[in-house]
DNA sequence: GGCATCATTCGATGCCGCCCGAAACTTCGA
DNA sequence: TCGAAGTTTCGGGCGGCATCGAATGATGCC
């Protein structure tokens, strides 16, 4: 098989309706079992069954079983980055092209939910925003730089940066990079710093998640929370 | 149209095998015709101008008509970051497997080409650690670094670091980033820098294109100057 | 103006792959 | 050991799409 192969492979793996419906229900980085998929997907489980097996041989999910259950999962952070890349493509205007279709879910999705394993959708690109604005992080398109000032900020609100430092954690991963938001199109936070900030927001109870998809609801507790600890404001 | 759909619709049109020809082709960023296209895919005109057009629709390429030719280019840095990004997950080695096929063509890709703007390969490769060492940039996985240091260098040999910097150049594009290599599975230089160090090199006769491909051969000189003025050893 | 070249459109053909019904296999609980 | 639930395999139907031959625009050169 050729390199050239090869990355068909890949994209069409990523290319069809069914299984984006599939890849982009895990991109929250959750493993969902082949039934829920399929329920998901809209379609039998035998068919669902059929597309998990060409994701788990492209390489695009990794499987781990649990009793009579096959948890799906995407493979890797390369995967999930490269499902990102493609969002990106997927979502700039098309002159000569109708716009895309926005129904209420999507409204949903917009307002806040996760990418991967962090926080994007208006509320993501306000917390972004809101740390640009008083000195905790520097962004710039393809980087990030967390100050003194925000490491003193995350200690205080419940997060170990030391221990997020890329020499610390697996893979290497960046403490903060920026990642460009589909919707909004401006840069909310990734890497490690962008995934405590989403685990704790989980923890505090400051968003929960919208029935199983990757929209999140903002509670109460976190309107007040975001607001008082790291000046991020938002209208309900 | 569904957001899902038009995902669905960008990963299938990079997914086909006669179009993943022309796409890689095209990554260094030049432009070609249809029949140029056609003749590096080895399909008819045709059918090339079949799958041109259906990438044009799709916003993956762009198309500049001059008298009767019609050049096509890589829509956007997006895309082309997108094709990057695909090429990582496809280039993964994959276990129960039998590995890619390399060719004497991959081995002249392998050892020096183009990515889109910048160089990468062994001689891509080579450049970014000479940097590292010499400590004239510091990079991480996700950011790069131009130290004091390597602005000297970079303006003794040539380039008007200042012109690069992101509030400078169009797109707001970042001056230094790191870009994992897809045949040596380490970072080389992309970002602003990286692309005037491959212009410089185009321009000094440090490197010549090999036929039409993204591939590059190293002249004599170019051997001699890397290695004089940047510290890079280069075996031919 | 006439011809050669580049490029596209149209129609026909054939193949690939998505999908579901039926059935077999695996695992868990009783 | 038996039944229920989750998952996979097998087979056939069906739609979509890549491909090429032939013909039709578009452009530049002589």
């Amino acid at each position: 098989m050729t390199s050239d192969a090869r990355f068909a492979e890949v994209a069409s793996l990523a290319g069809e309706p069914t299984r984006v419906v599939m890849l982009h229900a895990l991109m929250d980085g959750r493993a969902l079992t082949a039934s829920e998929l399929a329920r998901v997907a809209g379609v039998t489980p035998q068919t669902a069954s059929d597309h998990l097996g060409k994701l788990v041989a492209g390489g695009l999910l990794s499987v781990q079983q649990q009793g009579r259950h096959r948890y799906h999962r995407i493979a890797s952070a390369a995967v999930a980055h490269m499902i990102e890349s493609i969002v990106q493509v997927a979502s700039v205007a098309m002159p000569m092209r109708r716009t895309l279709a926005t129904g209420p879910k999507d409204d949903a999705l917009r307002r806040a939910r996760t990418c991967y394993d962090h926080l994007a959708g208006r509320l993501g690109v306000a917390l972004a925003d809101a740390l640009v604005v008083g000195g905790h992080i520097d962004l710039t398109p393809d980087a990030g730089l967390l100050s003194n000032s925000g490491m003193a900020l995350m200690v205080r609100i419940g997060i170990d940066v030391a221990s997020l430092s890329p020499s610390m954690s697996k893979r290497g991963r960046v403490l903060c990079r920026p990642c460009l938001d589909w919707s909004e199109r401006r840069p909310h936070l990734a890497g490690n710093l962008g995934a405590a900030l989403c685990a704790l927001s989980f923890d505090k109870g400051w968003i929960r998640r919208i029935d199983g998809t990757r929209a999140v609801r903002i509670t109460p507790a976190g309107y007040r929370d975001y607001r008082e600890l790291l000046d991020v404001r938002l209208v309900p």
